[in-house]
This record gives C-alpha cells, structure tokens and sequence, in this order.
RNA sequence: GCCUUUGUAGCUCAGUCGGUAGAGCACCACCAUGGUAAGGUGGGGGUCGCCGGUUCGAUUCCGGCCGAAGGCUCCA
C-alpha cells in the first residue's frame, strides 16, 4: 500500500476519533462532515456551546483514550432506510444520505461508541493510531457545505502522522512558517505598515521597504525596454462612460470602490489599467504596421476586498500591478505568447524563483468570443508552454469569461505554492471598446488583446519574496548591503569615509557611528539581516583594509578596500544570494 | 459578510477576584572608548481599541461598534 494513502487512512480515522471524543462530552451535538486533508483533518460540528482551549484538551485526553482502547473500525454495508434509522437524529448525514445516488453502496464504519456515514477505508483498529502523533490545532467556523446561506459550523482542524517524529518535524514546519511572516518580519525589518485608522488594506511602504521596491521596479522598467516593451502612465480616475463601456460596471462592480461625484458625473477609481491603455490605443487609427503593441505600467489600482479576506500585502485594497497590454495581429499571437512567457520565466529566476509550475485555464461555459479564437489562443497558450518544457497542468474551464490563461505559481523556499505571473487572452474589451487595425489588404480588423502581469502585484510579489527569503534578502535586494562599524569612536571619520565611498559607488550603505558599544552594532546590524559588515579599528585604518563580516557568521580579516568592492559588485551583478 | 479567538507604552508581553497600571526592548540624558550577537546609571512615555450600561467608583463586569488573527468564500 502507498504511504500516502496509509497516511490519510490514518488522517480520517482520526476524524472519525475526534467525532466520538466529541460526541462523548456533547451528546446532543450534530456532526456534519469530516474528511482527511492535506497534513492532518478536520470535523465540523454543531455543537450546543462554543469551544474553549480547555475543552480541545479534553476532546485531546479522550482521543487518546479511544486511541489506546483498541476498537476495531468495523465496515458494513446498509440499506438506505436502515441508514436513515440509524442517523435519524443527525440532520446533516440524513441530508449527506439524500445526496447518495439511487443504487449506490451506502457503507458505515463504527469503532467502539461511534458509527459515522462513510465511504472509507480506514485503519484496521484505533491502535494502529498513534496516540503521540496527532495534536488539535484551532477551532474555526465553516459553513455547512461551504455555503454562506447555510448554518455556520464548528470546525476542528487537527494534524496526524504515522509517528510523534513526524509531527514534531511538522510543527516545526509550521513554526518556520510563522517566523517567515511577512507581517511579522515586515515590523521587524521597518518595511511596511497598515494602518486601520487610515484605512485598512492600504499599505504604507517604509524608507527601507520603499529601496527595495525601487529596485524592483528598476529592474523591471529596464528589462521592458530591453524585451520591446513602452512605458505608459494613465490616470488614476475615469468617469462612468469608461467602465459602462468596458462593461465593469455590469460585472465588476461589486469589486470596485464606490463613485465619486463632480459636475454631476461619477467618477471611479480604477480597479483595472486595461481601459485606459486602451484609450490610448484608440488615440490614433493603427496600421498593421504599428502592431505589436506592448504596453506596460506599474498602475496602482484600488478594489473592494471583503474585509475578511485581508490579509498583511498579501490581499489588500490598493495595489500596484507590474501590468501590459499587447495588442497584436493574428498573426503575432504565437510569438507574441512565447516571448510574454520566457520573459515572465527570465523575471521570476532573476528573484531567486527556479521551481516554477504553469497552468492554462481554458474555455469556461459562460463565455464572450467565438469558439475559434479561443481554440487559437488556447492552442498558443500550450505551444508556448511546451516550447519553454514546462510541466503544466489544464483547468478545464477555468478561464475567465472573456479568453483563456496561463497562470504561473512558484514554489518558495519551504514548498508553499504561490500565483505571481498571469498572462489572459482578452476577447471583451477590444470588442466593447472596437479596436481596430488596418490590415496589408486595406481591411479593418480586430486585433487580439492579451493582459498580463509577471509579477502579479508589487505588494504581493514583496511579501512572498520576504516569506521566500526570511527577511535574508540577496545583496542586489538588500535595503542595506553594508553596514560599517567602527571598533571605538576613533575610527568614525574612517567609517564614514568609507560609508561615502561605497555610497558614490551606488551601493546602499551606511556607518553606525551611534554610543552603543561594537558588540551591540553587530547584534543591530545582524538582526536587520545585512548581508556585509564592515568592522573598522586601528589596523584597518593603518592598512586601508577592512574586516568584513558575514551575515552567515563567516569572517575576512584584513581585506584591502578595492577587494571587498569587487567582491560586493560582483555579487550584485550576479543577483545571487550571500 | 459569517464563525472562533483577540485588542494594555513605538515593539513583545505581564497585571488589576472593580479602587485610573508594570517589565524587557526601543527612545532621551549622563558615564564608559570597547576587536566580532546586548557596558552601566538615570529619565520621559499609557484617557488599558471606541461608545454606552451597571456601580460611590470600570482598563477590569455587561451590551454594542471598530480593528486584527485563524477559518468559510473569493482572488493579484
């Protein structure tokens, strides 16, 4: 048998466990459903009181008993009235019951005090539980089948494993992930802020947060040029005409923040930039000859983000999308596709991002635009996959209503998968808006409209590279890439020569020349994550030599100046990390 | 929006079984001039998230509101 099968027979006879425990000290407790998930389980229920941490304790103690009590998971097969006797106080099965198709097995399984509808399989006997790998970990709320109009739930979610090890490893785990919050290093490092009072979801970016945006954006201006691309700036606002026109206001409205009125016009904040390029599209007649276009902003935008769905600058209200538009012929698209996606690829390695996985959405049932030119840039969409020998998966009618995708989720440094580039056909807004060419026959055409942004969102691009990098960012990222630090105040105007000198180099640098002691600037300098220190006493300034210390601990004593210069360009240069 | 948890100094947190609050770090001043992760002493700083109720008295009890965290849902 597979160990990842075992492992969530494992994980389900847990819930099913938990259920009895649950049941044992809520008697008139209703149980919903309870399935084995990724890392562990959960169940919900509805439960006549909320749950403390006390009671997890206790629902925990008994587990363990039921665990130890050696109960055989015993399977039978019912018939769908015996079932309806059986759960006729438990409202959520009977409806779970009606759900089972006519003529289908309806299987039980029951340990002990606790029988549950269920299609299994299951462990052999609770022993095969281990009793100290298993920990309950949060109680949420959850509706009866994710519904929002249905009852809310108890949710408990649990982990389990084969053995106490392997959950010690995963909480470790999960302890990694809560020192790599990007919220959390975001304060520490004096990056960011969100401030409720001003407004939530809006983000503050700090001086040290801000440098290395810069670079970021640097980078990414220079790339576009150098890959064929413009640079464009559109307004903030538009008046109504622009949205009725794109159609937001009949689909997208609900996202968007709330009109402002003057002169008696309604004036929106952008929720999108493709509008607004396309204005400028229409500026003037185009030619084939002017084809393709690529157009690209970082164009800040604003949508109405439930507020329950915020979350540090991972989901906000106002953010920044390293966005472009291409509009190009027919005959373009192919090459066009490819091009977008090597490029994205070449940005995302660049970060530090190698494990890279795609995914092409295709034709969803409620759709604009004929079916042959979705089967055309569906097709363009693989063709490019291929070429750059991604591994990809399809979602069938996953796409957007109005063209097909590529999505491309990276993996970061501890195995969590996250969205960045998207690249989206459009077939809606050249429509709506009729953009046109003219063609080598003398003919009006519609030319093909593809959205896409590499790096998804500035503030979001930010925080996973935070998480992905534990605030140790690469030297070329780095807010600070040296801190000088002289060994007693005598060695100040040396520290701040070469703080000068590094500084007209263009490096990002700075002299601690504060009262603490040297001791307590390493410590400064160390927990703020800067890749270089340069320690300077008396035998540097005798030398014109620095010591240089590593953020990893390593140590160089006695480095010539130049030496060290080199050393940090080279690195820079190369965007690797220390 | 809903469920659970939560909101005390800039940060991390303690505390008051109802009598208007403390620590460490940070900040300021003074002393100390130190060779690879915290030198010493002193000081300033809080209408205890907001509004209302109970009470002689509320940061503490009760109710409402707002924010945050973890979920459900959605997504860049």
């Amino acid at each position: 048998m597979a160990d990842d099968v075992k492992l969530e027979m494992i994980r389900h006879s847990m819930a099913h466990v938990m259920a009895e425990a649950v049941l044992e000290m809520f008697p008139t407790a209703q149980i919903a459903i309870g399935p084995a998930i990724e890392n562990g389980f959960y169940y919900d229920f509805d439960l006549p009181r909320s749950l403390t941490d006390d009671d997890l304790a206790e629902i925990t103690e008994r587990m363990k008993k039921i665990i130890h009590s050696d109960k055989e998971f015993k399977r039978s097969v019912v018939s769908r009235d015996e079932a309806r006797e059986l759960f006729k106080d438990q409202k959520y099965k009977l409806e779970l019951l009606d759900a089972i198709e006519e003529g289908a097995e309806i299987s039980i399984y029951n340990q002990g005090g606790f029988t549950d509808l269920c299609r299994g399989p299951h462990v052999a006997s609770t022993k095969d539980l281990n009793a100290d790998a298993f920990k309950l970990l949060s109680v949420a709320g959850a509706y009866w089948r994710g519904k929002e109009t249905n009852p809310m739930l108890t949710r408990i979610y649990g982990t389990a494993w084969r053995t106490p090890k392997d959950l010690r490893l995963y909480l470790d785990h999960l302890a990694d992930i809560e020192k790599r919050d990007h919220r959390k290093l975001g304060k520490e490092l004096d990056l960011f802020s969100l401030h409720e009072e001003a407004g939530p979801g809006l983000v503050y970016w700090h001086p040290k947060g801000a440098r290395i945006r810069q670079v970021i954006e640097n980078f990414w201006r220079e790339e576009h040029y150098k890959n064929g691309y413009e640079m464009v700036y559109t307004p903030h606002v538009g008046k109504s005409w622009l949205w009725e026109t794109s159609g937001h206001l009949g689909f997208y409205k609900d996202s968007m923040y709330p009109p402002m009125e003057m002169d008696n016009m309604d004036y929106y904040v952008k929720p999108m930039n493709c509008p607004f390029h396309i204005m400028i599209y229409q500026n003037s007649k185009k030619s084939y000859r002017d084809l393709p276009c690529r157009w690209a902003e970082l164009g800040t935008v604003y949508r109405y983000e439930k507020a329950g769905a915020l979350h540090g600058l991972m989901r906000v209200r106002g953010f920044t999308q390293d966005d472009a538009h291409l509009i190009v012929t027919p005959d373009q698209m192919d090459d066009e596709i490819m091009e977008v996606l090597r490029f994205s690829l070449y940005m995302l390695h660049s970060f530090g991002f190698n494990d890279i996985h795609a995914y092409i959405s295709t034709k969803p049932e409620k759709s604009v635009g004929e079916q042959e030119k979705w089967d055309a840039a569906t097709e363009a969409l693989k063709r490019a996959v291929e070429k750059e020998g991604l591994e990809y998966d399809i979602d069938e009618g996953g796409g957007a209503f109005y063209g097909p995708k590529i999505d491309l989720k990276i993996k970061d440094a501890i195995g969590r998968e996250w969205q960045l580039s998207t690249v989206q056909f459009d077939f809606n807004l050249p429509e709506r808006f009729k953009l046109t060419f003219v063609d080598k026959d003398g003919v009006e055409k519609r030319p093909y409209m593809i959205h896409r942004a590499l790096l998804g969102s500035i503030e979001r691009f930010f925080g996973v590279l935070l998480e992905h990098y534990a605030g140790a960012f690469p030297p070329w990222l780095s807010p600070d890439q040296v801190a000088v630090i002289p060994v007693a105040e005598v060695g100040n105007d040396y520290a701040k020569d070469i703080e000068k000198k590094l500084r007209n180099l263009g490096f990002r640098a700075f002299s601690d020349l504060s009262s603490d002691r040297m001791n307590a600037k390493i410590r400064k300098a160390q927990q703020q994550k800067v890749p270089y220190m340069l320690i300077i006493g008396e035998k540097e300034m005798a030398n014109g030599t620095v010591s240089v210390r590593y953020r990893n601990g390593k140590q160089a004593f006695g480095v010539p100046f130049d030496d060290f210069v080199k050393e940090l360009s080279d690195k820079v240069a190369s965007k690797e990390q220390l």
